[in-house]
DNA sequence: AACTGATAATAAGTTAAGCTTAATAAATGT
DNA sequence: ACATTTATTAAGCTTAACTTATTATCAGTT
């Protein structure tokens, strides 16, 4: 295997996350849950995986700062999916969680999430597919989390 | 293995596509070379693997619209990195290739992935980076390219 | 108790990157 | 000759993130 290919890494990574992209939008689409878009989802899969969270940690979890977040969170808030409580155990910070409607729109996020992933297996074949996850997670292993 | 981990697939394209770009800035940078921007670089790669290519087909490469490639290409052309020529085969097309100062470039860039790569391989272990490009690559087989 | 440096949320304004819509010109197929 | 498609290009809009800066609170130190 030639070192040529080493240099499509970057273009991979972004055209995977493209095409991953669209395939999640569309399912979303044809379930009816049209305008979640994709910046939403890591807070949204942080949530759910965490549980009720200060939108710092959410920032760090997307990769973006806390004032990118800011706009995330209050918009979502607008649109009745999360509601923020202060945290008792730090007045200076606000806990973000799921609203009931918020509650339904994961779980259909899961559900998506779910097909698309269907659909790669049957590009690829299920033990690789794990292996690319695992492998990226071992690249980000060592950074802030 | 459990399920749940399935969820993070868009955040950890997202989270690794991120990191690449950090460590490829922070390379290139330190190498003298800043304001590369990052989508610039489809462009690069592509011209470098295809040689003189239309901006239609760079478009395509890069899974942008020939319009957002339209202004990547004409801020290319300003900084004397690449041309355009009459594409002698069809005269509604043009050609792009580098010129001298571009191809400078695109050796530093080269470079630069190289040691990316290298600080990945340090990671992770070859075979298992190798196995995820491919991956990739399979995944987006059946798409325009 | 007061002081200092770090951390959380937030606001304002800016930049980057891509999109849609639409025009023009040339190619291709009937 | 005519209709459809394709390549380039322009204009203006949207999304998503950024930087800089303010306020409040916390935690450690004197």
């Amino acid at each position: 295997m030639p070192g040529v290919e080493k240099h499509e890494l970057g273009q991979l990574l972004m055209l995977t996350l493209q095409d991953f992209q669209q395939r999640l939008d569309q399912d979303l689409l044809s379930a009816g849950f049209p305008g979640v878009r994709y910046r939403h989802r890591a807070l949204f899969m942080h949530l759910e995986r965490h549980g009720a969270s200060r939108s710092v940690d959410l920032a760090g979890a997307a990769g973006i700062r806390p004032q990118s977040m800011m706009k995330i969170v209050r918009e979502l808030e607008d649109l009745g999916l999360i509601r923020r409580r202060l945290d008792p155990t730090d007045s200076r910070a606000k806990l973000i969680e799921f609203t009931l409607d918020g509650e339904r729109l994961i779980d259909q996020l899961k559900q998506s999430t779910e097909r698309v992933w269907k659909q790669y297996v049957e590009l690829l074949d299920e033990k690789t597919l794990e292996r690319m996850l695992s492998g990226m997670r071992q690249l980000l292993a060592g950074r802030s989390e």
